[in-house]
DNA sequence: CTGTCAATGACGCATTTGTGTCATTTTTAC
DNA sequence: GTAAAAATGACACAAATGCGTCATTGACAG
């Protein structure tokens, strides 16, 4: 038996879900809110699972995650939304949620996500999903063809970004220091920049490591 | 109809995928191969939507997907797995996939899946997605204060972030070049760094900028 | 009102870095 | 088998960097 709980302001889907929960098999809905303030204050911490929209009036439902959390770590939070929006999704993610749901979702899926949720998994709705995976890819660029490095070049540039000096990479690699520079006066020709820190900000940026 | 192709090198769940996709309502399996290489040479490009394994015998899937949609760019791939792994998963998102299942994911949720991924989604199993989500926190940290800089001092970080010199910066700011030396001394023993490499590297990991 | 801290500025000095030019030996590619 | 690219190494020099020490001003907290 799976205990939920909903913060939702809408009466029609707030109830539609309770119903759908009592209903269902190994569910039971043990308390609904219509704010988020109103659900920090008085959840119980009976239930493993809290059903969460995201546009709440006052405090959002995003907002309300960490402080949730925080007073019941265990806690699955599963968000609710009706906008795919990518800082919305982003925010969520690194608010600490466990699971996003579109609104739309029909209810056979909702439960099996509920479930999937409760075993450890983090359901989503595949569009929400192929956002996150572009957020991902975003923010992950990886490059690496483009500025041609060789396998050298690219190990030093390694150990730049490490924070290593000249003098450290070459006792490291077994070769002298002048080497050493030479490799570097070459990536900075590859990557067109003049200085350490701006060879590392860019093999950084550029996903190069 | 949506037509579908395999790449799967286990002859019993290549059958059975086949098979089910026949069988069901809306689809057709109109290829499979054993190989990823087999796959590139002979996919005819008539299918949608293309069901890859990724541990192949030889080449990878994950290889296998930028190969082959350079040569069918609209083509659809979702990846097959019995291992969630972070590596493989990072890997596979990087190189493009559309979508993430489990061998184990029941038939009914993989048709579903494919409907899905055709309406632009990526569908995921909730397990994968709680990997997904977990990489991407790590990669995206999102601290700020714990260094307790400054402002200016934090103003300063970003200009070498950007990768000016201290003589650029001093003409920036319109303060002394010593001045801009003595904030950069504050953020190394602030940050525990020695060079302006280390700095801006952990200022770009530790996300303080 | 006094002490702490941020921001500003300075001098000095040993080291490191960025860059120019050159040379030898392996690897790789055609 | 030869030409190009990569990896190794060196010398030199101006500029930048990292760090030690010190001083002044303004803001803010107790």
């Amino acid at each position: 038996m799976i205990n939920v709980s909903i913060i939702e302001d809408h009466q029609d889907f707030r109830k539609g879900l309770s119903s759908l929960l009592d209903a269902s098999e190994g569910f039971t809905c043990i308390d609904t809110f219509i704010s988020a303030e109103d659900g920090i204050k008085y959840l119980s911490g009976d239930e493993e699972l809290l059903l969460l929209d995201i546009n709440l009036p006052n405090m959002s439902g995003i907002e309300a995650i960490p402080l949730i959390k925080k007073k019941f770590p265990g806690l699955k939070i599963i968000m609710l939304t009706i906008l795919d929006d990518d800082n919305t999704i982003m925010e969520a993610i690194l608010s600490g949620a466990d699971g996003y749901l579109l609104k739309k979702t029909p209810p056979i899926q909702i439960l099996a996500s509920l479930k999937e949720c409760i075993n450890g998994g983090s359901p989503m709705t595949p569009s929400i999903a192929k956002k996150v995976l572009m957020l991902f890819k975003k923010y992950i660029p990886k490059n690496n063809e483009s500025f041609s490095l060789t396998k050298r070049e690219i190990e030093i540039l390694n150990l730049l970004v490490e924070g290593l000096s000249n003098i450290s990479i070459s006792k490291k690699l077994f070769i002298s220091i002048q080497t050493v520079r030479n490799h570097i006066r070459h990536i900075y020709e590859k990557l067109q920049v003049h200085s350490k820190s701006q060879a590392v900000v860019k093999a950084i940026r550029e996903g190069l490591v």
